[in-house]
This record gives structure tokens, sequence and C-alpha cells, in this order.
DNA sequence: CATGAATGAGCTTTCATTCAT
DNA sequence: AATGAATGAAAGCTCATTCAT
């Protein structure tokens, strides 16, 4: 009957908006508990301090994202079925999770993350590599370096996301065809 | 007769460097004199604060880069040619000045840019926008958004600058043609 | 029927250990909570706050003191008795309150205790005081200011009595009798 | 012809009353930085952090006072000449150096010592600890424990000087001699 | 011009105290 | 009566900025 929710996912919600919107360093406890409706103090009573917080949130949408990538993974599917599962996954967990994947990609490489944080973003890098290791074993993905491939879909990917929230474009079923095409053009082998 | 290169010029190279490096809330104004060889109040000698220096900077290295796409652009030439064109011009400029396209990336939404620097960056968007319009116009380019065109162009290439810069991949030739061919899969008109 | 003792005696038991071997500014409310086995909350049910919690803390033993030393007090005796008396009430009271000899000398200037507590202890060195006094009348103490007396004796038996908390020498009956001596020569009047 | 101090001097001589009169805990970097008439940075110029602080101050009083009792030490002379000399030593420092005694008395245990620090002062109690050795050997100090020797003397000093700061006797050369007398007859052996 | 010692505003963090349960 | 989650005031500390040299 309560409506107040839980004072833990009110801080990281917070968090993870204002560490997305203007990074760590800029983001200040204060303004972190002002926003979430806590005393500053409060923050304390779940995360030791302030890279603690950073790297739980970190982990925390690394893993659900890693999830998202890998739940219902067409294994035995052709590898444009794997594409489109993999940018599907993409979609859907941005929706989801309105900043998530932004503040995967700007803290990725933080002087402040720990190598658990390092670890499993590796996993979530694995999981896209396997992918473009096999597609272009199979000659249906462009011979580049997967690490290079990646890049390039998640750069891009990110980069008009942030115009979808910023409000410049609409993401509307026309565009995100569109675009899933252009990645897909962009990545597999062409004859 | 003084061996010593210009300070402001060592001050400014050095601030781009650690700004790209650890971006701009975590980079102090005593890391930048000590960098610079310099005295930390010299800095206040040529730039009335740390976000003028930054906006400084930024303004700079925006312009430098739309002079480089501006320069010599093929204007009657075919939109492949004027694609090629541009897409040299980013690995010109990344190649001349270290990180001063990374740090565009990163700072480009910053909160502490002025009016002044992002209309800057609009011209310089603009200059990619035109592009993109034009050969959308001749039905040469993917009938995308030309912000959404850019944001897949731009986010992917700078997520790829990341990599070599880390030491992940090596710049060859090949890659760089592997990578104007994906680009130009993902953007062009396919029939 | 409960086999926990009182909470207000377990709390000012953790409370006097701590301020003996930490201090009163370096031991922490949730500190004495935890070591008493009850919540934070319910050491203000028994006590206003820190402060009134360590005078009524330092009045208590500094009360129990002196009742040890004004007990069977052999108001007869010659002068020598009654510092044996003395001397064994504070060896008695020290092996009966263990940190609680300690914890008065080291919180007996400080800046937080209140008039009544430092009337307390005013009456404590009064004890002193008067034998001391007395001693110097019948010239078989020696000479000096009786303040000074109380501080030589006082001082140099809990900086012994620390030694032996420490566990640095043992606090055998030979030691005892020996340091009783010692005492009673630096106190005595001597031809 | 500048009236001005050296800064660092006067923190650490703000510092050194500060921590002598309410201890490290209970005494913050604004009240030194008041009293010596700093910023609050400005210790940190100086001094990494207030356990740096307080470990540098108590070496160097620990180091000074032991110098004090080695300079001079009458190596050939009787036991009494040597305790003549130590205990002058410690008046002498004491009146060169109002609050430094008392500041490593109340600090020689504290939970925030370092090694270093921890080792200077057992150089101090070594000296003392010599002495006292030899004298049991000649047969002219008491049968006890050195270390008990030592902070009978020691505590009792200490206890005795702080009525002197608090102003409730006086140090006159009366009083010197006869506190003198009875540390004497404290410590040495009685036929 | 150039410097870096000095500063204090504002950060991260702790902890005495309150209060809903 | 007892609790411990929550708080915010104030601690330790950092760093953009100033200014005497």
């Amino acid at each position: 009957m309560s409506t107040s929710t839980n004072k833990r996912d009110d801080i990281i919600h917070s968090a993870l908006t204002l560490f997305a919107e203007r990074g760590f360093d800029a983001t200040t406890i204060p303004m972190i508990a002002t926003d979430a409706k806590v005393g500053a103090g409060t923050i304390y009573r779940y995360f030791d301090n302030k890279e603690v917080l950073v790297n739980t949130l970190f982990q925390h949408y690394v893993t659900l994202f890693s999830d998202t990538l890998e739940k219902n993974y067409p294994e035995e599917d052709s590898i444009y079925q794997k594409f489109h599962h993999l940018f599907q996954g993409m979609v859907r967990f941005t929706n989801e999770h309105d900043h998530a994947l932004y503040f995967i990609k700007t803290h990725a490489s933080a002087y402040f993350l720990t190598a658990d944080s390092r670890e499993q973003f590796s996993h979530l890098l694995m999981i896209l590599q396997n992918f473009f290791d096999e597609g272009k074993k199979k000659k249906q993905i462009r011979k580049l370096p997967s690490q290079a491939l990646i890049a390039i879909m998640f750069g891009g990917f990110l980069q008009l996301y942030q115009l979808i929230r910023a409000g410049e474009i609409e993401a509307s079923e026309d565009l995100l065809v569109g675009v899933e095409e252009s990645f897909w053009d962009a990545v597999r082998h062409h004859q």
C-alpha cells in the first residue's frame, strides 16, 4: 500500500541518470541525494563510497545488458538472424533502461573501474566478438577485426541513441528498420 | 633565441591530452601546469579560467577539423568522391592532431560548453549534413535522417579510433580501406 | 527470567572500556552500541547524549573510587597505615573495575566535563589532599604541596597500571609491594 | 625585516598546543588553521594529512627530548649524577617546549602512530631504561622493573607538570628541588 | 611576464541524533 | 521499550583561483 519506492533503487536511478548526463567526476553526491530525495548520508548506508557506487552501477547494467543479449540467442540460426537478435537486444535494453547503455559506454574505460567491472565488461564484448568471429569464419561478415566491427556498431548506435534522447530525431519504427539495415550493410560481407 | 616553444601552445597541448584522456572534470589545473612545464598561475595569464580554456580548445579544434573537411572539398564530383574526401579528412585530422577528435566527441555535449562552442560544433555538423542531404536528394545515400547518418559514422569512427589509440588494433592501410568501405556501405543507398 | 544483564549496565560497561582504550572523541556511539549488543537508539533511552553518557560514567566511577578510599579509612591509625589503606584501595579498585581508574585519569581534564563532574573529582582529590595535609602537619610526609604529592602518586600509579594492562609487566605481589614502598619513599618525610 | 614567522612553524606550534590540550581526535583542522592564522588548505601544503601532521609532531619532539637527555650525559659519573642530569633534562625540555612532553605522553600509545613514531619513542624509553638497568646492577636503584620505574617517574612528573601549567601550583626553585628529591627517593635503592 | 604559496569554497565522508516501526 | 534506517551538520581534504614576489 505504500507509495514510496525502495531508497536504494532511487539512489541507483538518480546516479545512473546523472553519471550518464554529466559524467562521474562532474556528478556530486549532494546532486544524487537531492535527485533521489534522500539525505546525502543515506547514500553511504547503501554504498561504501562514490567509487563503489559507480562500479556497482556499472556491473549491474553490464550484466543486465549481457543477459539481454544472451537470452534466447538463436544459436542454430543464420548469421543474419543472430545479428537481428543482437540489434533488437540493444534497442530493447535501451528502451527499458533509459541511460544505461550510454552510461556503460562513457564509463567503460574510466580510471576508477575495478578489475571486477572490467571483467564484466570484457564478457559483454566477448558475446559480440564471438558473433563477429563466427560470421567472418562463415564469410558472411566483413573481414575486419571483430573489435573494429564492435566499435563501429556500438559507437554508431550510441551516438544515434543520444540524438533520440536529446529529442533531435524520433525513434520511429521506420528509423530503427533503416538503422538496422545500415549497420547490417556496414558489417556484412559483400560479394 | 629560446629553444622552448610557445607557452600558450604548451598549455593547449597538455590540456588537450589530459582532457581527452581523463575528461574535463578529472583534469586539474596543476596537472596541466606540470605537464606543460609552466607554473599553475601562468595558465591564468593565457586563459581566464578553466572553462574558458576548455572552450577555447574545443573551438580551436572544431574549427581546425571543419577547415580540414572544407578544404579542397570536391564540390563538382560524385557523392562517393565527396564521401571519400570526408573520410580521408577524418583520418588525416586524426593523425595530425592526436587527441583532438576524441576530445571533441567526448566534450561535444558537455554542460560547460558556451553558446559559441555549440555554434562552432553545429557548423561542423552542417558540413556533414549538407553532404548527406545532397546525397539523399541524388538517391545515392540511404534514406535516413542526416543526423542519424552522421551519428553512425562519427560515433563508429571515434569508437574505432579509441581502440587504435589504446593499441588494441593497428591502424594499417588495409584496416582504413576496410573501414571506409564499411561506412560507405552503411550510408549509401542500396538498390 | 532473562539471562541478559541490564541493558544500561551493558552500555556503561562498553562505554567505559572504549573510552578508556580509544578516548572519548575516537569512540562512536555505534561502536558502543555494537559492543554492548544494543541498538544505537537504545543508548539514547538511557542517556540524553554522548556527553551526558561520559559525564555519568565519570561521576559514577569517581564516586565509586572515592567510596573505596573512604570506606574503612583508618581514621585513628598512623600516617603510614593510612597511606597503606589508600594504596591498597587504588589496587583493589583497579582490579575490580578494569578500565575505570585509567578512564578517570585520561578524562579528568577533558573539555566536556560538567561542573558536577569536576566537583566530584575535586572531592576525590580532597580525600587524598586531607591525608597529605595531615601527614605534613605531623611531619611524616614530605614538605611539598599536597597537589604535587597527589600528582606524583596518581600519575605514577596510572602510568604503571597502563603497562600492566598492556601486558608489558606482570602485576605480581612482589611488584605491588615494591611499588608501594617506592611511593611511600617518594612522599614520606625523610630525616 | 619581516615580522611574520614561518607558516610551517606556526602550524606546528598551534597543532602541538591543541593536541596537548584537547587530544588528536578532538582537535579539528579548522581549529589548527584558525589558531595558526592560516587557511585550512595551507596545512595540507605542509602535511599530507592530519595523521602525518601528528606523527611529524610526535617524532620531532620525541627526538628533541631524546637529544636533550643524551646531550652531556655524564657517562662517567655516579648514578645520582645521571639521575640529576635526566631530571634536569626533563625540567629544561618542559620549560623550553611548553606542551611537548605532555603531548608526547598522551599520544604515545595512540592508534594512529606509525611504526616510525613508535620506534622513535622506543629509543627514548631505552635511554631511561639503560639508566635504570645500570643503577640496579650497581645496587643504587630500587629492584623494580625498569619500565615500572620509568612509568613512576614519567607519569608522576607529567601529572605534576599539568598542575603547573594549569596554574594550580608554582614552579619555584624550591618545588623542583623537592620534587627531584621525591623522585630520587622513589627510585633509589634504600638500605 | 612567470611563478607557486596561499586561500576558501565546495567536495566526499562520518557520526550524533531522531523517529517510524 | 527497543531498534536501526535516515538524516544533516560538520569533519577532512582538494583544487580553481589569486597575488606578492
